[in-house]
DNA sequence: AACGCGAAACGTAACGTTCAGTTTTGACAG
DNA sequence: CTGTCAAAACTGAACGTTACGTTTCGCGTT
């Protein structure tokens, strides 16, 4: 037994994820199956299994390395509005993107009839993400650059009117849908601590 | 005319709807197939085929039946800001229900990867709620009860966090966010008319 | 000689369709 | 109003197909 064993990528893992790409791409994400993968990379298709579980878990590495550290990461400038600007815009540009689009909503359609699926994609995406993001728009809020509300419901209020368009109404993100929604995020009056105004 | 028969419609509608309802109660979205929603309802598979072109059909159509009229329309009291609170905080009940969860992530996540039944969605709930929302919304801004903003945009800060929250990041949509949400959406200060900062 | 992997083959499950044989329906004659 | 009948629609079984996920085999590497 020489010490562990599963603990390393498969020789072929570059080729693999782009052999989903691709196929991706050609077909869309529903058409794709795991023995079209493993025979566009030229692989077995046990070897494929002893690494992913799914297809939803291939896409998923695929959608990590080519899309989420260049293109969903807040930037930072020194102006957080200004970053928030460009972050939004940034999803814009990948909802608009046929070949993210088709990653993305496959990816997400799947992971809504895949636990497994649907807990690893948020702990891989959603919460070093959301961490990060947490902590800058705090600090942003002290020096008075943001509104003073609760920070998740800050983020969630610009995340989720794409994410919305995407998945559910199916309209487009365009650029000037994202200035126009940080505009208006931007806009909220500071809150009042919490006390919500009786609903009678 | 006596018209023939109950034009369209299969005999046994309201049996294979509640075996589809049942059977996503009882293994989940996921594990329900086709034929069990045949067998279960005592029909045969030509006659489900016949009239649904897939399960996501069907659970359209149990959606449809059982959430939409009841669950999901603005409601109309004469105060707007209490409706919308009151419509939030419905959709909050909604995504907290297990069965209604159930069918609404089986069947958005279905709704990813079938174009056809995504457009049928968005025709049979998107369209009608949008439309007559959009008009009690500028009806309103008007009356100043509502921030003077794009009516879309309006509609979407509103509803756009929930569904993320039920389809992306899986947090827990509780009335309690669903008022923290109202509160912080009308407290948007008006816009300029569309004049974005420069960026640069 | 042993191992790892690609390729092929296998059993399973669900799909969506086809094919009898039967039940239901509405029309019409008595 | 009622009995009869043909057409339509339905059930249930069987079929071919596809993709799944696993197992087996053989080859090349080490």
């Amino acid at each position: 037994m020489t010490a562990t064993r599963t603990d390393r990528g498969p020789r072929s893992r570059d080729a693999i994820l782009q052999a989903a790409s691709d196929l991706c791409r050609e077909q869309g994400y529903a058409a794709v199956t795991m023995e079209a993968i493993a025979t566009r990379a030229r692989v077995g298709k046990p070897t494929l299994y002893r690494w992913w579980p799914s297809k939803g878990a291939v896409f998923l590495d695929v959608v990590l390395d080519k899309l989420v550290e260049p293109a969903i990461e807040l930037p930072d400038t020194g102006d957080m509005v200004r970053d928030l600007r460009t972050w939004i815009r940034g999803f814009a540009d990948l909802f608009t993107d046929p070949h993210a689009r088709q990653l993305l909503v496959g990816l997400l359609g799947a992971a809504q009839t895949d636990t497994e699926l649907a807990t690893v994609l948020r702990e891989k995406v959603q919460r070093p993400l959301q961490a990060g993001n947490r902590q800058r728009i705090i600090a942003a809020q002290d020096a008075g650059e943001l509104p003073a509300m609760d920070p998740t419901l800050l983020e969630e209020l610009l995340i989720s009117p794409p994410w919305y368009r995407l998945l559910v109404s199916g309209e487009p993100v365009t650029r000037e849908y994202a200035d126009q929604l940080v505009d208006a995020v931007l806009s909220v009056r500071p809150q009042r601590p919490t006390a919500a105004p009786p609903q009678k």
